[in-house]
This record gives structure tokens, C-alpha cells and sequence, in this order.
DNA sequence: GTGAAAGCGCTAACAT
DNA sequence: ATGTTAGCGCTTTCAC
């Protein structure tokens, strides 16, 4: 039928060694092929590919072995990721969906998981969705790439993403941000227990008057970091506090709703915001009305990102070990590729109270020590 | 064991909805083949191939283009670019080395890296090289990934991983940091027209004695910068200024390097910094010595980083468009994989100066305006 | 322990 | 305009 095999064509014309510079093709570099060394070393390719990875090698006797890796070296071989990884289906590598390089929290994030991945030989693609445009485009192309899975910190609430990882059936592990559903494993720093610390380290300071400068609530971290600040009030027995949500993580928003927080409720003497570009804006617009931090109110703010603490007054701020929350995700998703129906773990991150010159006593307390003569 | 399953098990010739969990090997998600999609479509696969590519479409009757293209959608067909990729050898990949991604000039670039390439469907893969560790080793499995180029940046002076780059013959583009020999193109921030705009700006103040916080001298930022420097000051007929070289662009190191400075010459009255955190932290050696800045000494930084604009007092600095950076760097990488042999490109982006208050007029003219009554 | 042969999924001559 | 054929470079049964 179709093999009907003509004359003898065994031979393999080897490829010349300057390949003439096509015309319109760029000369890629390329290194040895595994036929070459094989050749090279009198062997079959098969045994060359046994005989140079450490797996299979034991299969192959010892002088071969070190005949085939001689030649390998010498003829600066190095084996190509690409032929193998579509003969195996495995291509160590994984993809990365970043909502927004702009912020500073995603730098270390991504340090993390990339330090992590490449202790295990896996590569990252990084992919950028600033503000969620083509966010789906950019995952069907680390699909195409064969990606073995992805790290998304873009998640939001219906996230059409997350859908479809999941339709996918694609390794997929949530970082910074959680499914509220949690059908995917996720890493995350501890939003609830950061705000209740916050709560706390206020409270103790005096303040009972308290408001909540709240993030986007369609992300993770605004919400639960909103409803966090409201169950840390009801444990210290205060009042619900008052709310201004922010539409988005940034300076401008933050200094926006921190007006609508102030119109909202007159007395307040301490702001706890979701973020720390939040906290600044809240800051701005004190100082815009004439109110001092902390003299007159105290705020905190979310990350301990770089610089907050030379802002005037230093910030103080939950710390979230950004590094590690990267680690943490880029080792749950290989655990995923590995067993990709294992219930998926959420992990939360502690975070820290870093206390600075932003927060002090209240002024009532302050003016009741100052009545008792102190 | 646990699981003696009962009846026998249907038989279901087709892929399982759900692939049974393998024992070690992971169920990788695989869409339709191009061969499937012929297959359904009643065509060969070439047809379905040229049929699917907008290049070649055109040589197919728009009728089977049709078909094939619903098949191909019903199917959930992808092309798979490993396979393509291994057929064509264009990846569409490039890899990107960072030096550092606590610094927070880097994520900028990145996003502006990313957003280039992605235009032309290029992927990032990014590669994280703190302090150099494991460089070369990073950039040979780049090399291994069939990356068809990459952007470096983190030469530094008699760089290896540049070496390897020249010698193996890829497409390299150095970023933020240009190589001394010009072998490769570049794309920099104009150190020294920043040097030189900042100076002005001093010299303008009234500002005489003028010292300089240089960065390490084996990176071209901090070699250029103070060249900069200096060629500037001679420009304003002015004796070549103290210098004070921090061995790393941190807090700590401008503290340390600051107080060597100081100490080298008395009546300094303006430090300008290699860098916006060498500047804070000669804010801080100045405040630690009972120096106000910028009444005693004006201080100036460069990068304008996130959150500058916040310290106390607010720095002035030279804006780095880093985005831009990324961006032209990814172009100028395009060019060089469609023309390798072209000379290589130095591109220099410009400065801008923002004034802050971290300067101010030089003591010594604002005594004098005191006395001349004003 | 080693070689032979098949094939991962795709594209690109070379035929018709 | 479409089908045939031959690989890209590698790994992996299956034989011996």
C-alpha cells in the first residue's frame, strides 16, 4: 500500500555545517543534534538519548556512557526541549497571568514562583493582562504553548478565565486573590486575620470610632479584607464601622472614597485601609481638609510595600510575604500536575503588624490623660 | 485493594470525558489534532493546515476553507505550537534575564517587554538571575527552549552570559544597562543627559559644591552616571566634584556611601544620587548628622521610582519612562531575529527632570539675598 | 546492552 | 486547488 519502498535510501545527508544563509528565514543557531553525536560516537540515536539522560542511562553500559557524553560535550550538545517535549507531552513549563505589573506586590510574587519552579527545571511564561484585556486570548496562547499549568493572579469574581481553566481541565492554582467557591487551590495571605490585627492594634490604641477604606469588591483581597475589618469590630464589641470602597487599588480612588468616608461619619479617628496606595490617597485627603496623621486620625494600610516607611508619617501596615506566597503557589501547582484531582488546598499566608508613626492614641485618650494631669 | 471494581467496564473507544487518573504519568489535556480536524472535515491534513493558516489560506477554496475552519472551531481545535514549532523552527519565544526584580525599576520594563512582543505573538519567558547566581546556566536552557532571542538586563562589565550570547550567535538585546564595546544594541536611559539636567538644575539653584552618590562602577548606569556627572559640572565651570560610590543601589548602601562622602568634603550643599534609593538613603545619613535636607543639603535622585513623590520632603529625581525602555528593547529584538547581522543599535531614551522639594536654593545665595535685605 | 522502527503534531516541498 | 511524502529532533516500545 502506501510502503512501497523504492531503492535503498538509507543515507542521511547530514546537514552542512554553514547552512547558507536563506533568504528570508532568520539562521537560527543551532547546536549539535542528538544524530550527530550519536554518529559521532558510533552509535544508534536511540542508545545516545538512553546514554545522556540520567534516567535511562543506568540501561547503558558505563564506557558508552562516557563515550557518548564525551562526544556530547565536545560537540556542544545540548538536547532540545522542544523535539522532547512533543514526544513526551511534558514541557516543564507553566504560565503566569499578571493583572498588573504597576503594583509592586507582583514583582515578588513572581520572583517567588519563578525561584520555586526553576529549583524543579520548569520555566515561566509570563503573560501581562493589565486591567483584564484579552485575558482569555492570552491563556488560550500558554494553552497552545502547551503549558503544563498556570498561576493566575488576575482572579475575580466570575472570572470567565477561571471558567474556563477549569473547563480546560488545566493545572490551575489562584494566588493573592481566592475563588470565593473554591474549586481551584489557591494561596493567598490571610486578609481576615491581617484586618483583625489592624483592629486590634487601633482598639488598643483608643479608637472606637473606626471606618474601613475597602478595595475593589470584586477581588479577593476587598472583600475579604472588608469583611475581616467588620468581624474583628464586632469581636472588640464596637459598631459596625463605616465603609468607602475604593474602585480601584490606587492613590486617586483612595483619596476619592476616603472624602465619602469622611462625609459619611463625622468623629472619626482612625482609618484601617484595604491597601497601602489606599492609605496614601486617605492621607492625602486629611491633609487636604486640615487633619493630621495621626494627630487627629490614624491609618493603616495593607502590603508594608517598598517605601512606605519613609512616607511622612511611616505607615503602619500589614507585611505580606509576597516571595513566599509565589513559592507557595508555584509548589501547589505542580502538586496539581502531579495529581490534578487532589481536592484543592487553600493556603493563607500569616501577615505581620508592622507598627509605624501613621497610628497613635487616640485623641480622646489622649485628652483624658492630658485632663488627669499627666 | 480498595478499588476491585465490580462489572466489567464499558468499553468507550473514544478518550474518556474523565481520563482515568494515570498512575505516575500526568493526564495532560489535549484538544483536537489538525488530523482529527481533516479527518471530520473530509480533507488531508496539508489542506487542513494551509486551510487553518491565514498565510496560506489563500491557495485553498474558500468553500473548504470554510468547512474546515467550522470543524475546526466545533472541535475546539488549537494549533499546537510545539509542534509547529519544532516543524518551522520560529518558537515565537523569547527569554528575558532579570537581575532583580526587588527592584522596582524592573517590572516596568517587563510589562513593556511583554506588551511589544506580545503584539507580534511573541511569548516572554522570564528568567530571574538575583546577584547573577546561575546566569549562564539560565540562559543556556533559554537557549534549550528554543528561545530566538533575548533580553539582558543585567550586563554588567566583562559580562559572561553576554559573551555566550556573541558566541552562540542569538539575537541579544541589552536593556537598561548597555554593554561598553557596543557589540550588542541597547536600549538605556540617557545617563548622562540625566546627569547633566540634574546638575544644571543644582548649579541653577546656586549650588557650587556639588557631590555625587555613584552606584556600583562595573554596571553602565553607575559608570555613565557619574561620567555624566562630572562632564556636567566641568560644562558649568565647576571643579569635578567628591564622589562617594555605593557598592549596590540600596537604603543602606547610599547611607554608607554618604557618610564617606560627607566625610571627604566639608560645604557640600547638594548630593546628587546615582539612584532614587541611594538618595533616601542620603536623606538619612543627612538627618542622623542633624543636616536638614533640602535647607542644609539638596539631594536629588534618579528613576523617579514608585512613591518618591511621598517621602518627606518629596524627591527630586530624573523620570526613567521604563516602560518605553521594554517596549524598544522588544522592537529592536524583533529586528535583530529578522535581520541578526544588521550593526547593532545604541538607543538611548530621554530624561526628564522632575523638581521636588529635596532641592532647594544653596545656603549660601539665600544668605546672601538675607543680607541683601530681601 | 543496543539497534530498529514508530511516531509526537505539524508544515513544506513536490507532485498532480 | 488538493493530496503525497518527508521530515523537524527526540523518546520509547519492541526485538535481538
Amino acid at each position: 500500500m502506501k510502503k512501497l519502498m523504492t531503492p535503498p535510501p538509507p543515507v542521511r545527508s547530514l546537514r552542512p555545517d554553514r547552512p547558507a544563509p536563506s533568504e528570508v528565514a532568520p539562521p537560527v543557531p543551532r547546536g549539535a543534534t542528538l544524530q550527530q553525536v550519536a554518529d559521532a560516537a558510533g552509535v544508534h540515536r536511540s542508545t545516545a538519548s538512553r546514554a545522556l539522560n540520567p534516567e535511562t542511562a543506568g540501561m547503558i553500559s558505563p564506557d558508552v556512557v562516557a563515550r557518548v557524553a564525551g562526544t556530547a560535550q565536545s560537540l556542544g550538545y545540548r538536547r532540545d526541549m522542544l523535539a522532547a517535549s512533543l514526544r513526551t507531552s511534558r514541557t516543564r513549563l507553566v504560565g503566569m497571568l499578571l493583572p498588573d505589573l504597576g503594583n509592586p506586590v507582583f514583582a515578588p510574587i513572581l520572583a517567588g514562583v519563578e525561584a520555586a519552579l526553576a529549583e524543579h527545571r520548569y520555566a515561566v511564561l509570563v503573560a501581562h493582562a493589565p486591567n483584564d484585556a484579552n485575558a482569555l486570548e492570552l491563556l488560550e496562547s500558554l494553552v497552545a504553548r502547551r503549558a503544563e499549568g498556570v498561576i493566575l493572579a488576575t482572579a475575580h469574581a466570575h472570572d470567565p478565565v477561571l471558567v474556563r481553566c477549569i473547563e480546560l481541565g488545566l493545572p490551575t492554582v489562584l494566588i493573592n486573590r481566592a475563588d470565593p467557591d473554591r474549586r481551584l487551590p489557591a494561596v493567598t495571605p490571610d486578609d481576615r486575620e491581617g484586618m483583625r490585627l489592624v483592629v486590634q492594634h487601633l482598639v488598643g490604641l483608643g479608637h472606637r470610632c473606626i471606618g474601613h477604606l475597602a478595595g475593589p469588591q470584586d477581588a479577593s483581597t476587598g472583600l475579604l479584607r472588608a469583611e475581616g475589618f467588620q468581624s474583628a469590630m464586632k469581636e472588640a464589641g464596637l459598631a459596625l464601622g463605616p465603609v468607602g470602597v475604593a474602585d480601584a487599588y490606587t492613590r486617586e480612588a483612595g483619596q476619592a472614597a476616603t472624602e465619602r468616608l469622611l462625609d459619611t461619619r463625622q468623629g472619626l479617628t482612625a482609618i484601617a485601609a484595604a491597601n497601602d496606595l489606599l492609605a496614601l490617597g486617605a492621607m492625602r485627603t486629611l491633609s487636604a481638609r486640615g487633619l493630621s496623621c495621626p494627630g487627629d486620625v490614624s491609618v493603616t494600610g495593607h502590603n508594608d510595600m517598598p517605601l512606605v516607611d519613609m512616607v511622612q508619617p511611616p505607615l503602619t501596615t500589614i507585611r505580606i510575604l509576597h516571595d513566599r506566597i509565589g513559592r507557595e503557589g508555584a509548589r501547589l501547582l505542580l502538586a496539581r500536575i502531579a495529581s490534578p484531582d487532589a481536592p484543592p488546598v487553600q493556603i493563607r499566608t500569616p501577615p505581620e503588624l508592622i507598627v509605624r508613626a501613621s497610628t497613635a492614641t487616640s485623641p480622646g485618650v489622649r485628652a483624658l490623660a492630658l485632663a488627669k494631669g499627666e
